[in-house]
DNA sequence: TACGTCTCACTTTTT
DNA sequence: GTGAGACGTA
């Protein structure tokens, strides 16, 4: 098979130069993914190249395996050996191998952004800092933003000597990271933090490294922040074969700390360095290239340049102004379903939104409109408490030192060790400068811990009744013998409700996701499986396999495209949002954002505002977003003349009402399957069935958020909507 | 120690 | 509108 066939002149060219560093800057839709693999493919079969010596970092775990298969696929065989992964991902594996030279123990576990948030708040409780004036997040964000510059806490401190609130920061954070230490465990920013600072303090470690790796390739390059640039510049050091990928009009991340010189001025890190632009587009029509080009001009700070493309000029961007979410969200399920009926699947559009909290209106609208769709981001999955107990469980298992998870386990279920007992074991372990775990496993030492003895000596049993099998049984059977013994999978059943049936569930899908992860190759044990799934995102779970309408944050949508796709809320204030309007770099990227929201259209594209909008309970009525605003008035077509509003339930809930209904009275049984319904505790559903019984009505509804429930119609005084 | 009530805050988030 | 966390009471 010919690796450069189908390809342009430029992507040719920047398949085939494998040596010296490379810096593609790749428009929207340029085909880089198609360049990377090529390349990488080229690279093994026309340079002879062993796998094992090509990195490739790409941002999420879908992207890696995506590329992963497509190299495959062009080579027609596995080639194992090559890492193609995340920067995280990649470091781990590092770091599981020689951790130990800086430190650690091998065993590390990894804190989400959750068990950050808990470990700041105990750092602030111990040095007296009041969470009213250093809100934790804004604490743990400074952090998180000096690990991704390099400053340690120390360094730290000493930049920030004369200003009273950074010194206090400082101290959160020498101490944070003391404890992070202590309980063996690493944050997300550590992962990178602490790959760098192996390298530098252990040479030998380092060119094991910069020998293994030849060739290293970054994606998203216009994302990465100054650590990632610091780790990529010292592996590539020796061999100098960097090829780095991006678009600085792409860059939606600022916000979390990527420093866009990292692009602008990788020429001028790489002298020798060679430019291929990327400039045709192969996946959007005209018009949607000239709305994207139309918003993103306006921004300042970037390198004017303009994609073109051969597709056909395609049809005008279809505006449209609802007189609030509810009238947004309609007509975004009408142009759905009209769209539909004239031969696109719901797989071929995506609705894209600024932040989470606006899919609701959207999502209510689809049930009822039978539309079906996934969503993609909000609460993960990792992040529900149920699995998260049972992960904690896993943790102290793994590292009976990481006290967060322990804390967080040690009277779940209540087991009567409250935090009276639990703030002495932690002040006996301040004083030693031992583990809270060391120290109630032997509690019969410390008067103070007398009373709860017995019930920290059958805690620590059971633990170590765990630790004895972990090696011995399945991570899948672990975590059965866990939720049995811990006496969370009772207590959840106990409580027999909708809410506790379904984080059975979710716990069961965890198990399905540790046999899914035994079936994998070489897959290791219980410290594997945590560190995988402490490193994987939502849309990693996302494929269009399924037949079904896409909701997700722009953010998200990066790197995806779609036939068809809606942006809602383009409204001052939503986008670009409220916090951006008056800091010139923040609409920048809130721009930047709009245009990856625009060049993920292939075919059609909407963009949808409305008059008001309640939004965390208050509504406001506001102006259009600028970025609607600008784009080309010629390239718009006022959708609120030629839409298909049809058959579609047009008004809001509140021009419907609620009627009231009393308890005892007979139900008038006005409704029938498909029906809508809002129950009192059960909130929005769907009548699934209904089963006339004696002088009343068995319903069965699937409700939108506690799941399905079989309920008499008699007293479950259900409202139609 | 456990549970109920009150208050507040609330963008985006590849890992 | 909603959920998490703090705080106070039985």
């Amino acid at each position: 098979m010919d690796l450069l066939k189908g390809l342009n002149k430029e992507q040719k060219e920047a398949v085939m130069h494998t040596e010296g560093p490379l810096l593609i800057l790749a428009g929207a839709g340029s085909g880089k993914t198609r360049v990377l693999t090529h390349r990488i493919a080229y690279l093994i079969k026309e340079k002879n190249v062993n796998p094992g010596r090509i990195l490739a970092i790409t941002f999420t775990n879908k992207a890696a395996n995506e590329m992963k298969e497509r190299v495959e696929g062009i080579l027609g065989e596995t080639a194992k050996d090559m890492w193609i992964s995340t920067f995280h991902s990649a470091c781990v594996r590092i770091l599981r191998r020689h951790i130990d030279r800086i430190g650690f123990k091998r065993n590390f576990v990894i804190y989400d952004s959750a068990d950050q948030k808990t470990l700041i708040q105990d750092c602030m409780k111990e040095i007296n800092v009041n969470e009213r004036l250093y809100d934790p997040k804004a604490v743990l964000n400074a952090i998180s933003r000096a690990k991704d510059e390099l400053i340690e806490p120390d360094r730290y401190m000493k930049m920030n000597e004369s200003d009273f609130r950074s010194r206090v920061m400082g101290e959160i954070y020498a101490l944070y990271q003391k404890k992070l230490r202590l309980n063996n465990a690493l944050d997300f920013d550590d992962i990178l933090f602490y790959t760098i600072k192996l390298f530098i303090e252990n040479n030998d470690v380092l060119q094991l490294f910069q020998n293994q790796f030849r060739y290293i390739m970054v994606d998203e390059y216009q994302d990465t922040n100054t650590a990632q640039y610091h780790l990529v510049s010292l592996l590539a050091q020796k061999h100098r074969n960097i090829c780095v990928v991006g678009d600085d009009d792409q860059s939606i991340y600022l916000f979390r700390g990527a420093n866009i010189r990292n692009i602008l001025d990788f020429e001028k890190e790489f002298k020798d360095c060679r430019v291929i632009k990327l400039e045709q587009n192969y996946r959007s029509t005209q018009t949607i290239l000239k709305a994207a080009y139309s918003v993103i001009r306006n921004n300042k700070e970037r390198k004017d340049k303009k994609l073109w493309t051969q597709n056909i000029e395609g049809e005008k961007i279809k505006s449209f102004e609802g007189d609030n979410e509810h009238a947004e969200a309609v007509f975004v399920a009408s142009e759905i379903k009209h769209l539909c009926s004239k031969g696109k699947n719901y797989r071929d559009f995506a609705v894209l939104y600024r932040m989470n909290a606006q899919s609701r209106v959207i999502e209510d609208t689809f049930i009822r409109e039978g539309i079906p769709y996934k969503i993609v981001g909000g609460l993960r999955f990792y992040d529900r408490k149920e699995i998260k107990d049972v992960l904690a469980y896993l943790r102290v298992i793994q590292n009976p030192g990481d006290t967060i998870s322990l804390k967080r386990i040690i009277n779940t279920p209540r087991r009567g060790i409250g935090s009276t007992t639990l703030e002495r074991a932690e002040e006996i372990a301040s004083i030693n400068e031992d583990s809270i775990y060391n120290v109630i496993r032997s509690s019969n030492l410390y008067p103070e811990l007398q009373r709860a003895s017995s019930k920290l000596d059958s805690f620590c049993n059971m633990i170590e009744e765990f630790t004895g099998m972990k090696d011995q049984i399945p991570v899948s059977e672990l975590i059965g013998r866990v939720i049995e013994v811990s006496g969370l999978l009772s207590e959840l059943e106990k409580e027999d409700t909708i809410e506790a049936n379904s984080r059975i569930e979710n716990i069961k899908e965890l198990i399905s996701v540790a046999l899914e992860f035994e079936a994998q190759e070489n897959s290791g044990g219980l410290e594997d499986f945590l560190a995988q799934i402490s490193l994987v995102s939502d849309i990693d779970g996302f494929s269009d396999k399924e037949d079904s309408v896409v909701l997700m944050t722009l953010h998200s949508a990066k790197g995806l495209e779609f036939p068809v796709v809606f942006i809602t809320g383009m409204e001052e204030g939503v986008f670009p949002s409220y916090r951006s309007v008056a800091y010139e770099t923040q609409l920048e990227e809130e721009r930047r954002l709009c245009y990856v929201g625009i060049t993920r259209a292939k075919e059609l594209l909407y963009l949808v505002n409305a008059k008001s909008r309640t939004l965390f309970g208050s509504t406001s009525f506001n102006l259009v977003s600028r970025f609607k605003e600008e784009v080309d008035s010629m390239l718009l077509e006022d959708a609120n003349r030629t839409s298909s509003k049809g058959s579609v339930f047009t008004g809001g809930f509140a021009a419907n009402g609620f009627i009231k209904q009393t308890k005892n009275e007979k139900p008038n049984f006005d409704f029938c399957e498909g029906d809508m319904v809002v129950h009192r505790k059960f909130g929005v559903g769907i009548i699934v069935s209904i089963e006339e019984v004696e002088d009343d009505f068995k319903v069965e509804i699937q409700f939108r958020k506690s799941g399905m429930k079989r309920l008499m119609a008699k007293y479950a005084n259900l409202v139609k909507l």
